[in-house]
DNA sequence: CCGATTTCTGACCATATGGTCAGGACTATG
DNA sequence: CATAGTCCTGACCATATGGTCAGAAATCGG
């Protein structure tokens, strides 16, 4: 155990020395995956040296894994939030919507969720098939329920729900490819893709 | 450059060794990425000497790059054969199926991309602004005909192959998440996805 | 079956990497 | 401003990793 990791976040410098750590980390891990990632590249990040990083966690592994559990916690919230509603499509609609805010204004979360993943997620296999599949199954039922009550057109509900994921995500972890693509145009592209997966998802939806 | 390599597949065991290696190298690329890899590694799976491997390819960098060469040609062929016709949504259909065999049949190859690109495309950068652009304008203009002439909804082209290609290639580089998901309900993955998938882009198309 | 060529290996090297440690520098507090 | 505790560093270690090389082993053509 690191001498300062223990008594968690107890004095300032502690506080900010390791959200400084953490902060260099999300965006070493989420760019080369764990293995590919080194210690000494996230020191560079941080600007300080390998032994005050190790000063302050456990080590490699241990930096990962406080970023997977923040990561997990507010990767489930968007989701979370879909709720019974008198407007399912407008319910559903507004989920996507969250969800490319997410891949807009945190894209390094969510290239660090999907080298994990890429990798067989070896580290987060117990929440995928845990919280995660729990969650899913619950908001599922729900979806089903408005199929059942004839207010969205009949669709597979995990399905859909992968279609958001994937979809939305693309903007976050393929956004290389996107802006490659896209040449000079690249600017709105969050702007389009709002407007693309709104009509899209509202076609799907529709009865 | 290895003595071998040169004089390319000449040799019936030079033939059959860089196959071999090849098929253990994308195995483990497609798994760590690049730099997450090792030759011992790749040595390992191909049942093969670390020296032995390197006497067929210059070093891990070369491996590296005739496995992304191989796999862009393979990339773009699904999406080569779209082209006009008097059904364009039953066109467009086609080619979400033909990129959804490719997830279920070469997901190492899907991963080897997803891996590139979440990495930043160090290596591959210039074939996105180049042929990959190229080829897509193209279906993008193609697109934008069929929607001219009121064959198809509006859709933006650009965000419409981006909804594809994110939806199809969810199921292979994230098929973890997808089966931990699942559960149980896993073996029918793909033919469900199928089902879904068709149906949610005929529902987009339709005018 | 013999010499020439190709294929393969063990031993080796330089560097990178995760991690440790003794002790020095700094900081908060009485 | 003294000092107890916190924070930080240079030097160091063991192992991993990409890559080399001399020569052994296997293969091939005649």
């Amino acid at each position: 155990m690191a001498r300062a990791a223990s008594t968690k976040g107890k004095t300032r410098i502690q506080r900010e020395k390791t959200e400084q750590i953490l902060d260099a980390a999300l965006e070493v891990f989420s760019t080369y995956g764990f293995r590919g990632s080194t210690i000494d590249q996230i020191a560079a990040e941080a600007g300080l040296s390998k032994p005050n990083i190790l000063y302050y966690f456990d080590g490699k592994e241990a930096i990962h894994g406080v970023l997977l559990d923040r990561l997990l916690h507010k990767w489930l919230e968007p989701l979370n939030q879909l709720t019974d509603s008198d407007d399912p499509t407008r319910e559903i609609c507004d989920y996507v919507m969250r969800k490319l805010e997410m891949a807009r204004d945190f894209p390094r979360e969510s290239r660090l969720f999907a080298n994990e993943i890429l990798q067989g997620a070896p580290r987060i296999h117990d929440q995928l098939t845990g919280s995660l599949k729990t969650l899913t199954d619950e908001k599922a039922t729900l979806i089903q329920h408005w199929i059942d009550k004839e207010k969205i057109a009949p669709v597979d509900p995990h399905h859909l729900i992968f279609s958001i994921w994937s979809t939305t995500q693309h903007y976050a972890d393929f956004d290389v490819q996107v802006q490659s693509v896209l040449g000079d145009k690249s600017e709105q592209r969050f702007e389009i893709a709002a407007d693309h997966l709104n009509k899209m998802f509202r076609a799907v939806l529709k009865k």
